[in-house]
DNA sequence: ATGTCGTAACGTTTACGA
């Protein structure tokens, strides 16, 4: 089963390119994030066409996630646990059914969190705390759960081009690192680096001042996977050359396949 | 060169978030 997470920064402006990726790349899930429209003005029929299940968590304007599954998709569930307050829409899980093994899928976008400090950093700390306890939940249950999206964390200084320009950077701050490594901690295997060691693997280059020309890019789009999702990985990758085409995200999709 | 996008709105331009 191949399963990709893609931010696509707008369902509105990435319909055609996005269509164009998934008849190429053929994926079985797709968790999507900054689908910037609301569940009702997410254009799901152009999915639906062709053979997927549809699931959104939208909002107007900014953020978004949504689930796109080629088998249904049970139990699903919007919002990450533990702040009745928070409105932003940045979390979505579902279970899909493999031939052998039943697999959790969460599609998340973290907070940006820039600038930091500040209220917006606050906030993704706070964010990334709970998604520890999320994470802790799923993982009690001895079963494959899979945790993709856009984490907006440059783990490493070998994940950035230029590690000094992001030194100051919500998404590099070592309060950031250590919060995701918080939730590595929890027994969680990050699937890119747990197949391909080294610098110069990104899935983000920044509109401006040709980044994507100069290849200064940083790599912030992650699977986590509990042991049991871990022992069935077979392979992961990104799909780096969609972003040199018309009309690209910022960001390219990462996939991995797991023998479900 | 603080350089580009996408979205929303009292829109033909500005504000915000990234």
């Amino acid at each position: 089963m191949k399963i990709a997470t893609f931010n696509i920064n707008g369902i509105k402006a990435r319909a055609a390119a996005l269509l164009d990726w998934i008849d190429e790349s053929a994926p079985d899930v797709v968790l999507m994030q900054e689908i910037k429209c609301t569940d009702e003005s997410f254009p799901g029929a152009i999915f639906e066409e062709r053979g997927y299940s549809v699931a959104t968590h939208g909002q107007k304007g900014f953020n978004g996630v949504a689930m796109l599954s080629k088998r249904p998709i049970e139990d699903l569930r919007c919002g990450l646990p533990g702040d009745a307050e928070d409105e932003q829409a940045r979390w979505i899980e579902g279970t899909v059914m493999g031939n052998r093994h039943a697999l959790r899928i969460c599609g998340l976008y973290l907070p940006n969190g820039n600038p930091a400090p500040g209220p917006k950093y606050d906030y993704k700390l706070a964010w990334m705390k709970r998604l520890r306890a999320r994470a802790a939940e799923l993982l009690a249950s001895e079963e494959p759960v899979l945790m993709g999206g856009d984490y907006n964390v440059i783990p490493q200084d070998e994940d950035a081009t230029r590690p000094e320009a992001w030194r100051e950077d919500a998404l590099a701050l070592p309060e950031s690192r250590a919060a995701f490594r918080r939730i590595l901690h929890l027994g969680f295997t990050e699937a890119f680096r747990a197949r391909v060691q080294g610098p110069g693997h990104y899935t983000f280059w920044d509109y401006q001042a040709g980044a994507w020309n100069r290849n200064d890019g940083i790599r912030i789009d992650h699977f986590l996977l509990s042991p049991q999702a871990a022992d069935l990985m077979t392979d992961c990758g990104i799909d780096k050359a969609i972003r040199s085409r018309d009309k690209p995200s910022d960001h390219v999709p990462l996939w991995i396949e797991i023998d479900a």
